[in-house]
DNA sequence: GCGTGTGAACCTCTTCACAGCG
DNA sequence: CGCTGTGAAGAGGTTCACACGC
């Protein structure tokens, strides 16, 4: 596997493909086209085709791609075979929420351990594992190779968790807090803004009235 | 106010502005510069000037933006002025949370209501909601004129609430579900993807690795 | 014939750099 | 002098359309 350098709408369609393709081999299909595969996606096949031929030839002309070869190929790109361990950090509604609900059928994702600072909150009942306290955090770290943590804490506590979160040698972090967050360069940050999402959706269906009278 | 075209990437940057905005004013500045917002937002200068001169010329050469006046504007660009009613489409884990995390700081978004189907939920205090039944949501929308639906239902249920939505006449969609939907042309849908996001997550922090070695 | 993989054209967004205004 | 607003250049992503292999 060569570290091709890749946009990350890109990578972004990838994941999405995964997700098709996992749906189609429930279904038992052996083959699907990139024009399917573009349907099912809400794009076009030219652009499916692209971004996989960026990473290699997967596919057969004339009839398709293999639903499982496919697949392997594209959890292999994005790293995905082998899961990291995920953590959240934050025993609020919104992490617990994330811990109760899951992540099946997302290609082997589970939520390891959920950690909070509050002591009213340690050793609550949380899905199925119980809150730990932060200061574990550092020792579970040192434990595993590669872990995602997932920021879930409220009221500006965001950038604290992130700094004892890098101090500990995380890598990668994905926040629910609406705050911007600085990291070191080495340091993915990535974030989940409901509130965003609705400004864009207010903006369009508001430039919609506008346009339409 | 001009129906101006343009990107999604740009409407997004302007939503983050409009954060900063918000917390500057908290904080009691009342000028900023584009590179002050551009270091907020972690982006550049050139960025935030070309974004907002769009639009108009809100700027005063030599001093910067004036925070309440900018924040108006853009708030004005959004359409989230008044900002639409929303309502919550599943009463699980992720649908109460988001009711009880509640969006403080957003720039006036409220959840109005939450709506589940299954009889034992109904009635259910939910934040300080109790949960609706779904049968209601046809006449809760023909009160209001515009209404953004979250779909936080699990189970492949999510196609099914979305053309129900449609069908009482939704116009905007922001969806928690895996699968993707499938809407009329004229109905917006968005999608919070936390699975993608650690796909995304995944792929960053395996190629680094990579690349390092 | 069908569908992939890809050069080439196209288009959109970003960055640069500076004129011009306060 | 400082910072905005913007033409022009550059970079990046998307779409087209077709040669090639099955």
């Amino acid at each position: 596997m060569i570290a091709v350098k890749v946009s990350e709408k890109s990578i972004r369609r990838l994941s999405h493909y995964a997700r098709c393709l996992r749906l189609a081999l429930i279904r038992g299909e052996l083959i699907m086209t990139s024009q399917q595969l573009a349907t099912n996606c809400g794009i076009s096949s030219a652009a499916v085709r692209r971004d996989l031929s960026i990473y290699g030839e997967f596919g057969k002309q004339g009839s398709g791609y293999k639903v499982d070869d496919l697949l392997a190929n594209i959890e292999e790109i994005l790293g995905t075979t082998v899961p990291p361990t995920l953590i959240i950090v934050g025993a609020g509604s919104i992490g617990c929420a994330l811990m109760i609900s899951g992540l099946a059928g997302t290609g082997g994702y589970t939520y390891d351990s959920i950690f909070d600072n509050d002591p009213k909150k340690i050793n609550k009942a949380c899905g199925d594992k119980l809150v730990r306290p932060v200061t574990e955090i550092a020792d579970f770290l040192k434990t595993k190779k590669e872990v995602i943590a997932i920021i879930t804490v409220t009221g500006g506590a965001a950038q604290a968790a992130l700094e004892m979160l890098v101090d500990a040698g995380c890598k990668a972090i994905l926040s629910f807090a609406l705050e911007p967050l600085k990291a070191p360069e080495n340091v993915e940050v990535r974030y989940v803004e409901v509130s965003t999402e609705l400004d864009v959706l207010t903006h369009s269906i508001r430039r919609k009235e506008r346009v339409d009278q």
